[in-house]
DNA sequence: TCTCGTCCGGTAACCGGTGTCAGATAATCA
DNA sequence: TGATTATCTGACACCGGTTACCGGACGAGA
């Protein structure tokens, strides 16, 4: 009936009209690899041709088709950033870092969240690596800390890096922070503060990024010779809600802690919201430090005094640190170890009298 | 020399090792087309033969090269996002709902953050668009109120759906929110609980979703035969700073507004924490309502009355209908009018006697 | 038996770039 | 002046898929 001899696929539109490499060499009388030197700043190549052909270039507004560049050069103008949604502002402040690494380039960044409790967690990844390849991924916190995810993509043959708050890889692989050192600081500033009943609100249990910031904190006690009975470590899992659960917990022990750090901001929130709650007094009858230094530190009352975590720069390090011998412009190597430091605010205070 | 003839890029590694649908298709002893309609199911294949090539490419592991099928499809398996950072709940929310979407395609999500201000913005984006050529972009507001932005779109050949407050293009091009209504309906029920004295703090000037809002502030208002003095009007740019400002505004009115309906959460939250400085108890002493119910507005004290826009399904939405017709799987057109809704919570009460 | 239509599969061209390598031209040297 | 070399440029294959078009096999209808 119909005369459609084949037909497999519902057609696509042919012809996209945009001018093509072989229309600027037709043009400008030169050969199709004239024109792809010119693109790409052949050295050897006479300025009178280049002129000319860039010329050409600039009539016709030709742009070079990507997907055609990338299949010769059997490589892809994408950077991934895998995560598993910690954070709404973590997850941004990453992507601006990343983007700032790619400016000026022509790679683009593609975003792919996964659910890490999955079943499916690896052939989601596996899937998307091998249906986009692109040409490096970032992968976060604390999905970072999941080895087998790097094997994975040394076994598609994907360049990455790990983003983390500990050194879990080589040096062309990760990106790290030092947590433990940074909350060992801003505990022994409790410390210095008069506080020696300080509880902690421990991350969730698995995350190497809990794990590190609970060491630093029980380094900074034993430092200070106070002795940390079980009582005073609750846990949370990084949310708002688990902060203002684990804080109850604390805040109903007798004696009651006069600080109490958390190991991410949203939990400390969550202190300050139960604090208020039990009209608990911050920073008079209780002090509470944060970790992160997210919108949400400066925006509770009081704002809250805590640990920057130098996201943004380290996102741009871990792309950089993919598009290195890239082209990218012989930066210099990007450093594997990022500082964090303490952000003094009003949450905390001298300990209350007896 | 060297031995390299012309050498004029870095080379780049040859041979990435992955099988191709040649390997397949010399393996199961068919041709390169028979492999290209098992992949792409055509109906037109013998079982027998489609059950042969189907178990190579298991044993092989074949996976086909997206670079290639871009190029022979004129198309690309990316669906853009442009936005312009108005908050990062906001923008993590959009890149959910697109993925959902995209959930069991082969699309991935580029992501493309913009400076607004920026001289360069149009540059910036036809780069992008340009360089990528994604299949489709969901461009986010404010940037989604850009009509030149839009153009921009056409002109380069790439599909877009804008999302915003209101219908600002046809059908197939935007996805939009009530929030006029919404926002009538929010001071409505400001007006039901006693409160006549309200205060509203404005988005910024030239966002369509503020003017939106302030109209529909303006209409509930009217309808309910109130004065609206000037001096009851603020504005804010959406951030919680702004917010700030303009509360201690409001708040050193006397008579002093018993409520105030914020443009979006992060300033109604602005508000609460310049209420709390002036010893002001919420919602006591004065009731607040905001915009979007992100996290912020159940984790703040009292928790939020706001209204809650439907953003995680607007942006669903708008990638289906980007993938509309792209053998998406048929599924029925989208909407294209999402409507928001009040989400009560403790920072209402009654207004208290005069 | 001869056509004809249908089903299935192959061949070759093409998508739009890049690498290889040889050829042409100009410059340098013996 | 002829040979050699350095400098540019072009022809052509190739990257790994898809599509247009063609043809053989086979069953059915004439």
């Amino acid at each position: 009936m119909s005369s459609r001899a084949d037909s497999d696929a519902p057609a696509g539109s042919r012809r996209t009209g945009k001018p093509t490499i072989n229309d600027v060499a037709r043009l400008s009388g030169v050969s199709k690899k004239t024109v792809s030197r010119v693109i790409n700043r052949s050295p050897l190549l006479n300025d009178e041709t280049r002129e000319r052909v860039q010329k050409v270039i600039r009539e016709l507004g030709y742009v070079p088709n990507p997907q055609a560049r990338a299949l010769a050069l059997r490589t892809n103008f994408l950077i991934g950033l895998i995560h598993d949604n910690p954070n709404a502002q973590m997850v941004l402040n990453v992507q601006q870092g990343i983007l700032e690494a790619l400016q000026g380039t022509d790679f683009a960044m593609v975003v792919r969240p996964v659910d890490r409790g999955a079943a499916s967690l690896m052939d989601d990844v596996r899937h998307f690596l091998e249906r986009q390849r692109p040409y490096g991924v970032v992968i976060l916190p604390p999905l970072s800390e999941n080895d087998a995810l790097a094997r994975l993509c040394d076994e598609v043959g994907c360049r990455y890096v790990r983003m983390g708050s500990a050194v879990l890889d080589d040096a062309d692989h990760m990106v790290a922070s030092n947590d433990r050192e940074a909350v060992f600081e801003a505990v022994q500033f409790l410390y210095t503060q008069g506080h020696k009943l300080i509880g902690l609100i421990a991350g969730p249990h698995g995350f190497r990024s809990a794990a590190e910031r609970r060491r630093g904190f029980e380094d900074a006690l034993r430092a200070a010779s106070i002795k940390l009975p079980r009582s005073l470590i609750a846990e949370g899992n990084y949310t708002f809600e688990s902060g203002v659960a684990a804080a109850e917990k604390l805040l109903d022990l007798s004696p009651r802690p006069t600080a109490i750090f958390a190991s991410n901001d949203e939990m400390a929130a969550g202190i300050v919201h139960a604090a208020r709650e039990r009209g608990i007094a911050i920073p008079d009858d209780l002090s509470v430090v944060g970790f992160d230094d997210t919108p949400i530190a400066g925006h509770i009352w009081p704002p809250l005094t805590t640990v920057r975590w130098p996201i943004v720069s380290m996102a741009r390090a871990a792309a950089l640190k993919l598009l290195a011998g890239q082209g990218g412009g012989g930066d210099p190597p990007e450093p594997s170890l990022f500082l964090s430091r303490l952000v003094k605010r009003a949450s905390v205070t001298f300990a209350p009298k007896g």
